[in-house]
DNA sequence: TTATGTTTTGACCATCCGGTCAAAGCTACG
DNA sequence: CGTAGCTTTGACCGGATGGTCAAAACATAA
């Protein structure tokens, strides 16, 4: 019994995510205020709570379909590929994440940050999924097809790295003094991993 | 003709400063309350605006004590050291800032994601060390001592890696599923670095 | 055109927020 | 002890904030 979205609806939610995207990316939720979010998709604060009934919902909802889309390139690491190639492949679709979707990135970042209080539902399975593959890694090292390393470690090596050229950007940006950091950044990932994982 | 300070007085601000450093750290500058910060403190909101004149005023004082702490380490590269053991030194002394002082490397993560606007002041002093920095490990690789790498993009694997055991410390947790991920952390960390500046 | 459902808005509300102030309580020292 | 200065607080203020509501404006299709 769903209704259909009409397309003046379809339109809207989009451009308040978007927009809520924008605020709670850098703010937070708690510093993120409805009047913002409702300026940046260019509708009235009412309007807005018309398509979402409150802040939380917004937030939940740009939460939510944000975790699939950032497990989606662990998921991808094929379990019986060429281990080295695969971990990099890994890491470089990580890392076209931060170039892409920057916003998501820090609204991650903001939400891990603050404890991860709107997360602990779908904790576990980002869990089962890192177990997972930390499995398949530990499985490799211990063949002996890349050096004999933690896998969870390695995980949160390529973590810190992709998440750090989205969150820290203005950082990065300051200390190079020139715009796009990430042709540079794959080529110098490429370099470490493939020495760090050489057997 | 500075007053000296009471012992009450110097009690009650460290006691703001590190509830301040607890609400900030966790809910970024917008997100954070004074009543928090006061709760947090054991004081009255009218107390603690007798101590600070103003919010801002607690989170700017946060802010500058972090930074000399927080490029303390960076500093104390020595430049005609062993490459290898100053980064590798470097690296671990940055670590152990993120595991003894983890709201500080927060309330940076926070600064920083709301696109530092009130760091503006220190970015140049930041900026200068660092290429004076960059310019040395740069003369190491130039010299065949270490692997021919991009001295910022190693600065950033190195910022990244440490942070991310602070910031990211309730992900870590929930994925490690135990407690005190440093001692490993260092370990992984040195046989990452050491293999990706071999020469 | 008209009737029906959708979308938008101005006015409003209770609560929270950063901050003020005058008065009360307390401490240290002569 | 007394008192001068330091500390604490309750009451309060104007503005922001999340959210409501009824009515107006608009779109759509018979």
């Amino acid at each position: 019994m769903k209704k259909p979205e009409t397309r003046i609806q379809k339109k809207n939610r989009a451009a308040i995510l978007s927009a809520g995207l924008d605020v709670f990316s850098q703010f937070g939720f708690r510093g993120a205020t409805l009047d913002q979010i409702a300026e940046a998709a260019g509708l009235s604060k009412p309007n807005l709570l018309y398509y979402f009934p409150s802040k939380e919902e917004i937030h939940q909802q740009l939460l939510t379909s944000l975790l699939s889309t950032w497990l989606d390139p662990l998921r991808k690491m094929n379990d019986s590929g060429d281990p080295i190639e695969e971990i990099l492949g890994y890491a470089k679709r990580k890392l076209a994440l931060s170039r892409d979707f920057p916003r998501e990135s820090r609204l991650f970042a903001n939400e891990i940050l603050q404890g991860a209080p709107r997360l602990g539902d779908s904790m576990p399975a980002l869990n089962a999924l890192v177990d997972k593959k930390a499995t398949v890694i530990n499985g490799w090292a211990k063949a002996g097809r890349i050096a004999a390393i933690d896998p969870y470690h390695l995980l949160f090596l390529i973590w810190a790295q992709t998440q750090h050229y989205a969150d820290f950007d203005v950082q990065v940006r300051a200390v190079l003094g020139r715009d796009d950091p990430f042709p540079e950044a794959a080529t110098f990932m490429e370099h470490m991993l493939r020495r760090t994982l050489a057997p």
